[in-house]
DNA sequence: GTGAAAGCGCTAACAT
DNA sequence: ATGTTAGCGCTTTCAC
């Protein structure tokens, strides 16, 4: 690969020149400017970003880390599809890592991210506690968090409202007569999980619905958990009518124990899950579930993230964007 | 961050000791080894991924490239689940490059990707002639190719048997003793595609079924496409009475537009679908399909390359791994 | 066993 | 308008 040096050879001037144009800083000669650029388009010459990195901090390299806890989970997918779209269009790369839900692997990739260069970072991280992404945001990289925040730390996030998405579900159910209503919920680690929760216990008591401690059920939002969970509330003695999961994932487990089962969905038991999928109308039956605005969140945040970037300054960030409830034959 | 020169100077040693405790390179004094091993400790030090990567070409920096034609196409999510697992056991990060179907955002990215410095590429390239990686191939990057090859360019590649994997599926379904047939393709730039319709064509003459021109519709890979030209096939004077469609997406749309139709399956018509999902089994109703092992693809592809990168000389490999029908209720 | 110094490709301050 | 040079953090010869 040709480096500057070889344009700067090749076209007669000196390195500098060669940086000149290429970054259309300083003046230049119209003449030398046309060599450089020959020189330029023979030898193919491309940049090294990686050299720009190393240069300096106060350049921007264009490349951005993201940390995602579930690539598995389709939602994380079209968040890094939403941020992907807005970085491409700024001309950043992205560094992606995924550290399905293991800790141990989200702090080797915090590390890697950061002996990376990276610009900024856009993370879901584990758990609202974590040392390490915080102090890289007092640090002073640029930050922002998607779907979970950092306990007492001003960081720019962006979230669904999920008290308020868990609760339209729940009111849901009740207002078509469902009372034993089972709440399968992913780990409790993450905010979410317990703000879903939240929502849930809230529509029980609105409704004056007492709480049976018995259909709540902690997982580990995964699919497997889903099934398990859901088993063992279909075993039981009084199993309950319906049920809400706590993400897609889980709800794809739970289907797939109640098909187990042999139940009929309405009829048997509604299910209402969180996170509404491009293939939730081909379910089995169609799925209700409570819809997640996943590629405008990744949207918002790498934008959020592109204006940090170039204003670190400016005061943080809680956007919240709302849920909807789409209604299809699962309830 | 504190570089080398920091840990040499609270050591009192040079930076070139430091380095031999780093690397393990060279033999150094206990004592000395301690001192600097404590101020690495003290100062939190991680050496930077950037400077080393600019350093040199002949060590490595640990960083791969992954080029995907569509992060939403879960077959290629799996592959990258696959791809990463092994790169996060070797110490390898990765940039994940998703440029959905688009050959101008793929450019844009092989570039980027290029002058990033990669150790070496994990690519499913947009066609067979993509000009540019074959020079990065012949430039002599480490590249292995997954689910695409590169026409005229010897390269390491896993695949599946796509033809045969076809041929079981429309197999499947003549057995059945479904006879207008109809086959929805993805891209027909992708080899995938063809070999697939290829294996379809097979099949039928196989079992000396006349083929049909209206009933094989050629789309965008996409969601939409399996949509639109299911639509197309039901509206035909005479409609088929089973599908095969070319990837998961596409399936997915097709199921749309055959419950758009109020059509039962397998009854009205039946459905096999290239690309076996994790929710397969809770779609209306559970789909037969065509399984590919994306996760292994995913981990094949990644050793490949991994070999490559430390042994370059190496003859190429292609891989071809089996598909499985998985037959449910959709036939 | 340890250090000095060159160099990877680039930017930016300083000279000319 | 253009060139020279220091330096980003690291590895690696070559001395000592």
């Amino acid at each position: 690969m040709a480096s500057m040096n070889d344009i700067a050879r090749r076209a007669g001037v000196s390195i500098a020149t060669v940086s000149r144009v290429l970054n259309n800083s300083g003046s230049v000669n119209e003449a030398t400017r046309a060599r450089i650029l020959k020189a330029i388009k023979d030898l193919k010459y491309q940049p090294s970003r990686v050299a720009k990195r190393l240069r300096s901090k106060s350049v921007s390299s264009n490349l951005l880390g993201v940390l995602i806890p579930d690539i598995q989970n389709p939602f994380y997918v079209d968040v890094l599809r939403g941020i992907e779209d807005i970085a491409y269009t700024n001309n950043y790369a992205i560094i992606m890592c995924n550290y399905s839900q293991d800790e141990k692997k989200e702090k080797l990739y915090l590390e890697i991210l950061q002996s990376e260069a990276i610009d900024g970072l856009i993370a879901a991280p584990a758990n609202e506690q974590d040392v390490q992404l915080k102090k890289m945001v007092r640090e002073g990289l640029p930050v922002v968090c998607v779907d979970r925040g950092l306990q007492d730390e001003d960081v720019d996030i962006v979230v669904v409202d999920n008290r308020e998405g868990a609760f339209k579900a729940v009111e849901h159910l009740i207002k078509l007569g469902r009372r034993r209503i089972a709440y399968i919920s992913g780990l409790q680690t993450i905010p979410s999980s317990r703000y879903r929760e939240k929502g849930y216990l809230d529509a029980l008591s609105s409704y004056q619905i007492p709480v049976v401690p018995e259909l709540i059920k902690h997982g580990d939002s995964k699919y497997e958990g889903g099934l398990v969970l859901c088993e063992e509330l279909l075993n039981l003695p009084e199993p309950p009518d319906a049920v809400f999961t706590g993400n897609n994932l889980i709800t794809l487990g739970a289907l797939e124990s109640i098909h187990k089962h042999q139940l009929r969905i309405p009829d048997d038991i509604a299910i209402v899950g969180f996170d509404d999928m491009i293939w939730s109308s081909s379910l089995n039956p169609s799925l209700t579930a409570v819809r997640q605005p996943a590629y405008d969140i990744g949207q918002r945040a790498c934008e959020l993230l592109l204006q940090r970037i170039s204003e670190p300054g400016r005061a943080c960030i809680k956007m919240i964007l709302k849920t909807e409830l789409i209604v299809r034959r699962s309830t």
